[in-house]
DNA sequence: CTGAAAGCGCTTACAG
DNA sequence: CTGAAAGCGCTTACAG
């Protein structure tokens, strides 16, 4: 079952190697009509199709590019993924996908596995254990796009929500109802891990915004193994607060469940309202009220970004911090 | 900015790229203590890495394979992505990831490009819409492994689960709580999407076996976007159903939202059950029981496959089905 | 309008 | 124990 190559289709066509690659590369401008239906002839009759791996060695290009998240698992990445490929689908590029589950040196391999199999660029959400490597990557010139986490120090352009308004959102949206002892429910904060630091900060802004005393009991980190413990812990309090903020999907689930387990009721015991729309939230009882990421619109803009920079590859002045909108879906949990 | 080759290492070290080249394929059987030492040292003085893209040329293998879904929003392929990722990980390959989004069109031209990028391997959930082209695939002894559908009279592995069995269990499941008027709930029937037809014929076996009596209309097989109204139609009759099964995850959604709207109460007017399970079964009020499939399991089987067929490239006589059991998850919605 | 030749960066018999 | 040479399957100046 031999590989059916350009020379064979060349001989087949009576014609050189270099001309049937002129035809593949649509190279027509002095094409004689015959030569032309030879060729095409002769691709028909051997089937044959060319070897990209041959051509990107030579073109120094593998219309591949590689995609890092944190894990495929989470429903953002799902959805950035999503919009990447269909981006790379509308160029005829593919998309390697990696999981680094937040491993420095996971990453660290991929990034190298990826460079060495050439890809054009790569999309990542950064772990930021690899600041050195980053930084090379940016001295080479190499298409690069961060997502979802902010790398301080170091130059390449990132797509994110604006954490800080999300937080606000929900605040606002919990002020609006009269709620004032609100909390905030996060995992471990971990200072590579942007957002949960930034919509932590939005919410402490925005309490001082309206004017809310801030109760440092009422931000509660802690690994997602031990939260049950956490928030009844924080509820046990002399004044226990009346609304509940979950920094992100998975947080919420944990908060639900503490409810359920408690048998509260939503909202008029504790009211609800998480950042991350969940799949769940229209069929739940009560809904949940949540604030929403354009995670589409920000896997298509790194995508679009990553292509730019692939496109032109003199090097961009300084990164560019792109961040997006997140939007309150009121519903009834609060 | 050039890129460094192994002429270069070759250079620095003063030796010739063979032996540069051995020594990067750990052939050290001959090889001088001071050669090898002297490669290593201009390896990592000029920071060299091979180029992955010229060995696969020479190789022909490019350690990368390719995985087509219907959709990488659906929660069964994130799970099988994941696994295919790992089990691919510890061989150090890589995987592409396409949507097919359940158009052959569109499968046929991932198909074609993975191939044409000399990946070592596919995975695919096939669409059912290109059986010449799957048949191509086995008539040259190209690694593929299907999964989730099975498209007969194609002589490809594929990995599934027993989906009539999960039938079975889910019936069985409504019958012990003593419920025999038992819906079944369902996308348009496609005779490519294994799933719904198995599950639905394991239904049907299921009630003759605990000798219900089949109830057609009990059967309501419709498009996601009209599914409230089929069910409204259904719970119409003059002798509705109390058990529902969804015969999926987003089915289930459908029936979920159809009984809040409705504000039944669950399981007291209308038993419900979900093939696959969802994310939110526990903290749901009341939580949902399931039958669940591990897709997880059936990722790495699939990958595994693969890898074997990619190593002992003899022609496999004949194709297997792996049947991969479902297992019941009883909580509280009948 | 078309072809011969060189080259992309590796690997692999083979010679010595 | 190591190197020269050929080759993987393309593309691309360049010559004619």
């Amino acid at each position: 079952m031999k590989k059916v190559t350009i020379a064979d289709v060349a001989q087949h066509a009576g014609v050189s190697k270099s001309t049937v690659s002129q035809y593949l590369n649509q190279r027509f401008d002095y094409m004689g009509e015959q030569t032309k239906a030879r060729i095409e002839e002769a691709i028909a009759a051997l089937e044959y199709s060319p070897n990209i791996v041959a051509r990107s060695l030579k073109q120094k290009s593998t219309t591949t590019i590689g995609v890092i998240v944190a894990n495929i698992l989470h429903v953002f990445s799902t959805h950035v993924i999503r919009a990447i490929e269909d981006v790379c689908n509308e160029h005829n590029f593919h998309v390697i996908i990696c999981n680094a589950d937040d491993q420095p040196e996971k990453e660290k391999k991929y990034i190298e596995m990826l460079r060495a199999k050439q890809v054009d660029g790569i999309i990542a959400v950064p772990t930021g254990g690899n600041v050195a490597l980053y930084q090379d990557l940016v001295k080479k010139n190499f298409p690069i796009v961060f997502m979802d986490r902010l790398i301080h120090g170091v130059e390449i352009d990132t797509v994110l929500l604006d954490n800080e308004k999300a937080s606000f959102l929900a605040v606002e949206a919990l002020v609006k109802q009269g709620y004032s002892q609100i909390a905030m429910i996060s995992p471990f904060l971990d200072p590579n891990i942007t957002p949960r630091e930034e919509r932590i900060n939005g919410y402490k802004k925005a309490l001082e915004q309206h004017q809310i005393p801030l109760e440092e009991r009422y931000i509660v980190p802690s690994a997602i193994s031990e939260m049950q413990e956490s928030i009844g812990r924080m509820m046990q309090l002399p004044n226990p607060p009346n609304a509940i903020i979950a920094v992100n999907d998975r947080v919420l689930k944990q908060v639900l469940t503490y409810v359920k387990n408690q048998q509260m009721r939503i909202p008029e015991e504790i009211a609800v309202i998480g950042i991350d729309d969940v799949p769940y939230a229209d069929i739940f009882s009560p809904s949940l009220t949540t604030v929403a990421q354009p995670a589409f619109k920000m896997g298509e803009k790194a995508a679009n970004l990553l292509f730019e920079k692939m496109q032109n590859k003199e090097r961009s002045n300084q990164a560019q911090i792109y961040r997006f909108e997140p939007e309150l879906i009121a519903r009834e949990s609060c």
